[in-house]
Parts: C-alpha cells; sequence; structure tokens
DNA sequence: ACCGTAACACTAACGGTTAGTGTTTCGGAA
DNA sequence: TTCCGAAACACTAACCGTTAGTGTTACGGT
C-alpha cells in the first residue's frame, strides 16, 4: 500500500518509452497504415500482448503524452485569478494550445495523423472527452452558475475552436474570430432574455 | 450509359433491404456487440462479401437512412425563402431532427446506439461529415458572405445544437437555449467590431 | 528468506475486413 | 434475337487489431 518508488517502475516507464518510441519511429518511417502491431512489438523486442498492457489501441500509441490536454483546460478554468472572466481565460489557453500544435516540429506527426482515417477518428473521440471535462470543470467552478446545457455546449464551442483553428490558415487569426463568437454566446447565455 | 430502371437495381435495393432488416432484428434481440458480421450475413442469407458490397462496415448497417440528414440540412440552408434569416431557418430543421430521434419509436435503435462504444464513436464522425457539408452549403449561399472559419464555425455549432439537445432531459428546451447562444455567435460574426 | 503481485511472454484464437477468383444475371447494342 | 460487357453475388483464405488463457520471471514489503 505503500507509494511504490522502485526499479520496478522505472523498468515499467522504460519499456513503456522503449514501445512508444519505436512505434513512432516506424509510423514515421513507413507510414501509420503499413506498419502492424506485430511490427512495432518486434522494433521494441516485447510481446504483443505486452504492447497492449501499456497502450489500450493502436491510435494510442501516437497520442501517447496527449494527456496533458484534459489538465491544462480543465486547471484553465479552475486556477484562473479570482474574478478573472472565464473566456479569456480559455482563450489563452487554446491559443497556446494550438500554436503548440501548429509548431514546426509537430509537422511530420500531425501529417501522419492527418493521413490515416482511424488516427483522425480516433483524436475525434478524444475531443468529445475534453469536451464532457471541460464541461464538469465549468460546473464545479464556484462562480459560475448556468444550467448543464449550457455548460456542455461552451466546452463543445471551445474544443471546436481548437479543432477549427489547428485546420485554418491562420491559426491565431481563428482563434481571434471564434472567440469573438464565443464570447457572444457565452455573454448571451448569461443574461437571458 | 443510360439511366437504368429494370429489375437489376430493383433485386439490388431488395439484398440491401434483407440485409439490412436482418442486421437491425438481430441487433435488436441480441445485441449489437453479440452478433457478428458472419452472422448478419447468415440470417440475409448472402455472402459476407456480399454484405459488404452493400454496406462500408459493420456499424454502417445501423445508419442505414442516414443519408437524409445531410441533404436535409444543406437543403434548409438552399432551399430557404428568399432573405429568410439563416440561423432560424437551421434552428427549425434541427428542432425537426431532435423530435425525430427523440421519438418514441425510435427509443430502442437509439439505445443500442447509446450502448456500444463503436456505434457511439462512428456517429460521432458521421456528424463531423455533416458538419462539413454544412459548412459547404453555407458557402454555396448566395446571401452570405462570411469567411470560412466564420462558416465552419457556425456549422459545427449547430451540429453541437444536434448532439446536444438529444441527450438533454428537454430537447425542445435545449435547441432553444443553444439556438440563442448560436444566433448571438452569428450576430457578431455578421457585424465584426 | 519468503510471499504476493505486477510485469512480461507465449499460444491461440476471435471478429471485422479485404483480396483474389470465379459464376450468374441482367441491360443494351448489333 | 443474340450476344457482350458489366454488375451482383459467392466462396476461400487470409490480414490485422485485439483479447483470453496460462504460465514465468523479478521485484517490493514483511
Amino acid at each position: 500500500m505503500t507509494v511504490p518508488t522502485g526499479r520496478r517502475e522505472r523498468k515499467k516507464a522504460a519499456t513503456r518509452k522503449k514501445i512508444a518510441d519505436a512505434a513512432l519511429r516506424l509510423f514515421l518511417d513507413r507510414g501509420y497504415d503499413a506498419v502492424g502491431i506485430r511490427d512495432v512489438a518486434a522494433e521494441a523486442d516485447v510481446a504483443v500482448t505486452t504492447l497492449f498492457s501499456h497502450f489500450a489501441s493502436k491510435e494510442a500509441l501516437v497520442f501517447e503524452q496527449d494527456e496533458g490536454f484534459e489538465q491544462r483546460l480543465t486547471r484553465a478554468v479552475a486556477d484562473r485569478a479570482p474574478h478573472e472572466p472565464l473566456i479569456p481565460a480559455l482563450r489563452r489557453e487554446i491559443l497556446a494550445l494550438v500554436r503548440h500544435c501548429t509548431a514546426e516540429s509537430a509537422a511530420p506527426v500531425w501529417h501522419m495523423i492527418e493521413g490515416s482515417r482511424s488516427l483522425r477518428e480516433y483524436e475525434e473521440s478524444m475531443r468529445l472527452r475534453h469536451a464532457e471535462s471541460l464541461a464538469a470543470a465549468l460546473a464545479a467552478a464556484p462562480d459560475l452558475s448556468q444550467s448543464t446545457t449550457v455548460r456542455r455546449t461552451i466546452a463543445r464551442f471551445v474544443i471546436d475552436a481548437y479543432a477549427l483553428a489547428r485546420e485554418a490558415a491562420d491559426p491565431d487569426g481563428a482563434v481571434d474570430e471564434i472567440f469573438r463568437m464565443i464570447e457572444a454566446a457565452w455573454e448571451v447565455a448569461c443574461h437571458p432574455a
């Protein structure tokens, strides 16, 4: 029951990283769809079952370090300065995330994702999960008292902004444009007719 | 090259319907995940390859008559009365679609969809396609001259309204609530600061 | 020193999907 | 009417992601 801080954990993390590294190497080299799970397992020198004990699916190998996404959004809501308005805080965070994804170094991975139908679909459903998490965070914020529908709507709109801005020709400008619309939607939801 | 209007087409349509009916019967009876493609093919008395020549995937068997969804939305944009404002027209159409899906008769199918992860994910990616179609329809409308980003954003918001209202406790009220927000977003996009 | 457990391996399969290869059946042109 | 080409359909056999079942190590705590 004590917190295990030993070699076992390090070994596990090392195995996980070895698998993820092998996968990314093969995927970028030969293309995602052209590489099989058995190839990845062989390259990482690991059994197929071991691979699946570290990653829930083939797609999850690509979105490995994505855990931070949900946390960044929920914290942008929960940890914002007292009385700081909600939408600008979210706008700032989304802008940072969009810039992170459209950075030069992320281009090959992003290109790979766009090239595979299953990866795109996986990311879509990830985004829905993120939207639900954000809606939950909005419900937990003490200074916001909207209806469930309004919370879920705003959460979806914010996630949409992320997805749309990333694909836009001018991502920064798109964030501005979309968040102006979200701001208006939020205002009208706060002050019902 | 002439329009084929013969027995062949009727036979094809009959086979397609036979497969879809067999599938729905088995799915509702035993549960979607408990029924295999080979079961459906056997029940419809067709080969597995024949089944896949009519339906692209197992999930597509469930969303058979969904082709109308895209058309209804794009037509709501293109065929609306001259000078009729956009958002109310879309609101009306979404409301009708939501009511259609939450009708009593659709309950078993809807319940089945909610019960299967793969069906839910399939529907999500269907909705993205619908949003893209709607964005294209907005681009084709002569009386609307917004940026690409604005069009895609509004399209997503409208599809979100459909998804969210369907899951809400009070679907009709949710459509009202969300479209008030969409209207505000649209207004601010039409009249930039 | 020892026990429980978590990580890992191996085989074998399951279920959706597709390639490859015919075979039938129909619509339209000769 | 006859025949050709195409489309629908069938069948086998496999591919690929994923999982169940069954061990076998290797480590942490007692």
